[in-house]
DNA sequence: CGTGAAAGTCTCACCAC
DNA sequence: GTGGTGAGACTTTCACG
């Protein structure tokens, strides 16, 4: 079904979704016809999940991370833990972990004391037993996703 | 230097990286060239990092995550630890962090078996004093970035 | 998968404010 | 400095081989 100009193609769109159709097919050695109904035909079958952007995050004053470990009381606070989880615009991603703690999550904010902010709001709701934050001093390699 | 327009320009390229100049220059209420220039610009002052696409991990066999924290012994080892994390392909981030551990990464592999792997391969390296391994049971938010 | 024609899109010099 | 216009070049789409 997918081959391995498939798979270069993503590779391509992977560095730089704005690439043209022609440009790809230059580099693949095909049509630009063929390439087109390749992507089409990679979007169909949603493993394109989505083309972004990145931005600069000191452009817009997001130049402190950490990582938060949360342990909560009881399933049944989980469902407004997450309604909690979903409005914070600083909180990038949650996972709901085996171990010591139930939940980690990444928080991007503009410096100290925003997220001493974030902090508060987190520990101020009901059922948090215990936290654990680690700041971010320097990120030695950051990708969004897995690179084919 | 940059106004509103080009933020609801960012926020239009970061839903759809690839939406045409002529596509946004309809939702921004500005002829195409203005846009061009405009994106053009945001690309010069780096504001505009990359323009990438995620992949479906379940096609290509990245179902499961896990997060590691990690100590090590000086900063002597910290070079050969770095060698190490870029080349790991499976290992999509490295934070030096403050806190009780040193290091925390984030690793997206195939399954339990693939993830002792590169478990194994941490732990083998020298000057590692205690590591902490959570597996991610659910995804609750997920964002690369910060959304504007 | 490729071709070719039509439709759409981008780029650039130039104009107006 | 900003944005608009129009011509030419480039790109994409689609029917057909």
């Amino acid at each position: 079904m997918f081959d391995s100009i498939d798979m270069n193609i993503l590779k391509l769109l992977q560095k730089d979704a704005r690439m043209s159709a022609s440009d790809i097919s230059r580099k693949v050695d095909l049509s630009i016809s063929a390439v087109g109904e390749r992507i089409r035909k990679l979007e169909k079958a949603d493993i394109i999940k989505q083309y972004t952007t990145t931005l600069d995050s000191a452009f817009f004053e997001k130049e402190l991370t950490a990582f938060m470990l949360i342990s909560i009381e009881s399933p049944n606070v989980s469902p407004r833990f997450y309604d909690f989880i979903e409005q914070e615009k600083e909180i990038l991603s949650c996972f709901y972990i085996a171990g010591d703690y139930d939940y980690i999550i990444k928080i991007v904010t503009k410096n100290t004391s925003t997220l001493a902010e974030v902090l508060d709001r987190i520990k101020s709701l009901e059922g948090i037993i215990k936290t654990n934050t680690m700041v971010v001093l320097d990120t030695k390699k950051e990708q969004n996703t897995f690179y084919i």
